[in-house]
DNA sequence: GACACTAAGACGATTTCCGTCTCACCGTCA
DNA sequence: TGACGGTGAGACGGAAATCGTCTTAGTGTC
């Protein structure tokens, strides 16, 4: 899942992770970073032209992509589409309010919580989200449908952590199920009932 | 034992305390304590004519008054000479350590403990806690005495942080009082018997 | 030796930060 | 009412940092 990071490229992300973590996404400059990593602001630049922006995007993605990869690995004996995004769901609600780190990086302050994200973070997870969760669902519904069904969970998640009374207990697997299985699934037509393709 | 703090003085205590907190002491500026205390800069200036250093200086005074006073109220009982050096030793000893606060003040770095101090933070603390234990152990000893006393048991708590593992266990207190006993009362004389004075 | 990659750091431009200043505002008290 | 002390907002010039680019020299590989 994960594109190709060069170990260098690698130590660099965790020093601005280590960096974040002491200083704050807006104290830290990319001497800090530079000087965690044990590398020099000219590798810096050419591994990631663009400066600052392109590092912490970098480090987004790197951290989304760690999570999507922890939730793929949970899910991955389901083969029920119900079954598949209940787990996806609640699994996503609970570990994304408990990755402290995701939500420093998707914040603009140290301050921050998913709670009161900026607006930049939020279409940027909901992105990858939905590109996770499509390559999961595809297979039981067809690409317009799937298209529907991922942009409504993805916001469903996100959105939970935006106003948490509004919305049923997501992280409860119960609450959760009950709520896809009647308000979600039913207004989806799957294509054909065999996942499995042919070729 | 606290001289005197306007309630708008505190306020900007306190906000530079989680100015500090948030960004770590190397990173914070003026105005952001300013801002969250919210305060004008120029006002700021009025009550700590001299800028960072003289704040910050403040606050590391501020912060080890409350700390003494803490103390303070702690051995308030306790009218034996070892049982009042005993008492302090570990309570200090306990205190500094899990005071977190303290040691981000003693520091200049926020990744910094009291295990690994600045070496400008340490005759700081050290001088504090003399004047602070003179002023108690003085009634049981004379001045010279009890001025080697001080300098003897402040340098051995906060030496604790910085090596471990070369001294007693003084957070345990019956370590700390055998340590004393054995090694530091003995070698003071005490010039009268009764504390109480006469006048 | 050619080559790719890097650390160190100089450089100018830009931005931030500092400390001081002025000015308007707002309560208090005579 | 008017003087007065304290405050917030913000302009200002100088100092310091930060940025992004660049050069130079060093290192390991083929």
């Amino acid at each position: 899942m994960s594109h190709l990071v060069t170990p260098t490229e690698l130590r660099v992300l965790d020093a601005t992770k280590t960096c974040c973590e002491r200083w704050g996404i807006a104290k830290v400059t990319i001497d800090d970073i530079a000087a965690e990593a044990g590398v020099s602001r000219a590798t810096l630049y050419r591994m990631f032209p663009g400066g600052k922006d392109v590092l912490f995007d970098a480090l987004r993605v790197h951290e989304l992509e760690d999570f999507f990869t922890r939730l793929s690995a949970h899910i991955h004996d389901t083969t029920d589409l119900e079954e598949l995004l209940v787990r996806t769901v609640v699994y996503a609600t609970v570990e994304l309010r408990s990755d402290d780190h995701l939500a420093l990086m998707l914040a603009s302050e140290p301050g921050d919580t998913l709670g009161n994200l900026t607006v930049q973070g939020l279409p940027r997870i909901i992105r990858m989200a939905s590109l996770f969760i499509a390559g999961k669902v595809e297979p039981y519904l067809d690409r317009a449908n799937a298209q529907r069904l991922v942009d409504l969970l993805a916001r469903l998640v996100i959105s939970y952590f935006l106003a948490p009374s509004d919305h049923v207990d997501l992280g409860d697997e119960r609450s959760a199920r009950t709520f896809i299985t009647t308000h979600i699934l039913p207004t989806f037509v799957p294509p054909a009932v065999q996942p499995a393709s042919t070729h």
